[in-house]
DNA sequence: GCTTTAATGTAAACTCCCTTAACATGAGTT
DNA sequence: AACTCATGTTAAGGGAGTTTACATTAAAGC
């Protein structure tokens, strides 16, 4: 009968994977109940093995949850850069695109979004947590670097801040409006309306041109 | 010996106002260790009762820490309110106080925060928490409609969509960096700096005059 | 005073989690 | 074919949290 029984009989003895099977199994865990609601025994059993199994590969709850942290943050990299593109089809519209693959990101994976910024991980548990969390926003950051470029000597912001209000605006929206059923307040305009329009106005205050 | 046998002693049998004892507790505790580490019978500890007793004033766990999220509310929407001050000065500098007011109070009461913003309560889990939350947004939402109304009536931004994106701000710098030692990134700014450059850029952006 | 009622306390049953130690399996190596 | 190391399993101890049932105290009303 159960699954795990024939899971088991399929897989025999050794588990093949587990250290990937159990930080899926905790993704599918923190979406449904958050960050907090799991033990790690939660994670062996949806993972299909004993309570005793995860040692072998985690020395804790909290370091499976940086693991997932870690994992999340190499994704959201990889997305943001997938979003800016190398600055194409022009600095601004990519600049853009990454605000949308923020919030696409926080959309989409909201188990590592929650794993990343809610889970109450300390940001430099480890270094290679730390690391992935730095690559993330170095994309925020090349992205306001060659924007800011684009604005006469004179009146260039610097990036540093620049990007960090970024981060802030994003987070904040994908935070309080972003994902499918958290915060959700019932709103006469999407996330991504929402961020497109602050993204705008904001850039209007520095002086950006607006595109026709 | 023992406080608690002491202060048993002093009070004697009954409490009290244990319900107010506990959202104390809770609030502590939750500063020291978030808003998930700490459990039902921990806050019975703390207030220095049996583990059974909390359930004389909540249901549950949860209905802990609606309160909490609540009661944080409540001072929320004063203290936001006292920035605000009925919109004086002027109009312009008292929406950087709301905004000042808003970090101060993420600053000053990371617990209540926690519990309202990131303890993954259902905003509506109770009619009371979500009619709170909502009058502090209020504060908000009666600030920005008193800025729009200083622009040109042709170029008025929709108020309700510029209080989301004041808020979005002010949550993610909050969330971010705003907290003593939680989200610990090292920078070369305050977070308060931080909030005040990006409302002066956003608000250049929609069009208002920047002060002497 | 006596009775009633609300507020706690105590005790105990139940469940679950954490962690480690000891043993089992199996895949690759020699 | 035997060896060995990584990976799992069982089992067991120790804690802790939750929740209910029942006892006790304080305070208020008759």
């Amino acid at each position: 009968m159960s699954w795990k029984r024939r899971e088991r009989e399929a897989r025999g003895y050794h588990h093949g994977n587990l250290r990937e099977a159990l930080i899926q199994a905790a993704r599918e865990l923190i979406k449904e109940k958050g960050p907090a609601g799991f033990t790690f025994a939660d994670a062996a059993r949806s993972a299909g093995v004993s309570a005793a199994a995860p040692y072998r590969h985690f020395r804790d709850r909290e370091a499976l949850l940086a693991d997932v942290a870690r994992e999340g943050f190499q994704r959201f990299e990889a997305m943001l850069s997938t979003g800016w593109a190398n600055g194409k089809p022009d600095a601004l519209t990519a600049f853009n695109n990454v605000g949308k693959a923020y919030l696409a990101f926080a959309r989409v994976e909201p188990a590592y979004y929650a794993a990343m910024f809610e889970s109450g991980l300390p940001p430099d548990l480890n270094a290679d947590l730390r690391a992935a969390a730095d690559r993330a926003f170095g994309v925020l950051r090349t992205a306001a670097d060659a924007l800011v470029a684009l604005l006469p000597a004179g009146k260039r912001p610097p990036a540093l801040m620049m990007s960090l209000h970024v981060w802030a605006m994003a987070h904040g929206i994908a935070s309080l409006f972003g994902r499918g059923d958290a915060g959700r307040r019932a709103l006469p305009m999407t996330a991504e309306e929402l961020l497109e329009s602050q993204m705008l106005i904001y850039l209007q205050g520095l002086g950006f041109p607006q595109k026709a």
